[in-house]
DNA sequence: TCCATTGTATTTAAATTATAATACAATCCT
DNA sequence: AGGATTGTATTATAATTTAAATACAATGGA
């Protein structure tokens, strides 16, 4: 995974296990502050405010020297409204451009690859 | 325009302006450093930082005394660059969400509003 | 029980971003 | 000619983000 310099990397990494959890790559066990940290090569401290916050958004729970680990139903909660999240935001970003909602589904359509 | 405090102010500045020139708003002559900065509440500096970006990318041009104005062929140079941008991205996000090239044409169509 | 691992907290430092207050040279308008 | 406006540059300061180095208490396994 490599960072996008313009946005702080916590947020980044955010997203990162949001993705695996709805992609189904993280089920239960989140992995440790510590070990995200060196696969990710950033501080721990980054990757600790990163859980913090999504523990306030009830998606995982910490517990000292047990690890860190999925809620129940947070992938179930997760997936729709990420992908609300992102085509709001895509539309939004078009329509800042001056397109039509009709003309942005035919862009879509027309994608390939 | 409100600012997104997750990112440099600097950077939505650029987004902004680009957005005015690829619908119209801006055609020729370019808000002044100053009047632009009053406008968004923001310290001059920070806009001047944006307008030298976009000056190094060839979309605008500064000259001391006289202000800035858009570089010829900037805006067809700029709109399917940022279409382009934009929908990469919204694919890109929504694969790493484990959604198919169809699922995403399909969310789309569906969307009304 | 002992020890490694866990999340959490603290402190210091560095880099980036943004503000603020000026100053200056070039240009334009009257 | 002269004054206002322009982009640019400089310096200083503050806030935010990240890194780094620790330390600590709780947990779990040998």
């Amino acid at each position: 995974m490599e960072f996008d310099k313009s946005r702080p990397i916590y947020l980044q990494i955010k997203r990162e296990v949001k993705e695996r959890i709805v992609r189904g790559e993280i089920k239960e066990e989140v992995p440790t502050v510590r070990s995200l940290a060196m696969e990710l090569g950033v501080n721990p401290n980054t990757v600790a405010k990163a859980y913090r916050e999504m523990e306030r958004e009830d998606i995982i729970g910490s517990w000292v020297g047990r690890g860190t680990w999925v809620k129940d139903g947070a992938r179930e909660r997760l997936c729709p409204d990420m992908i609300k999240e992102i085509v709001d935001e895509f539309i939004h970003r078009l329509v800042s451009l001056g397109l039509s909602l009709d003309e942005i589904k035919k862009l879509v359509e027309g994608v390939n690859d």
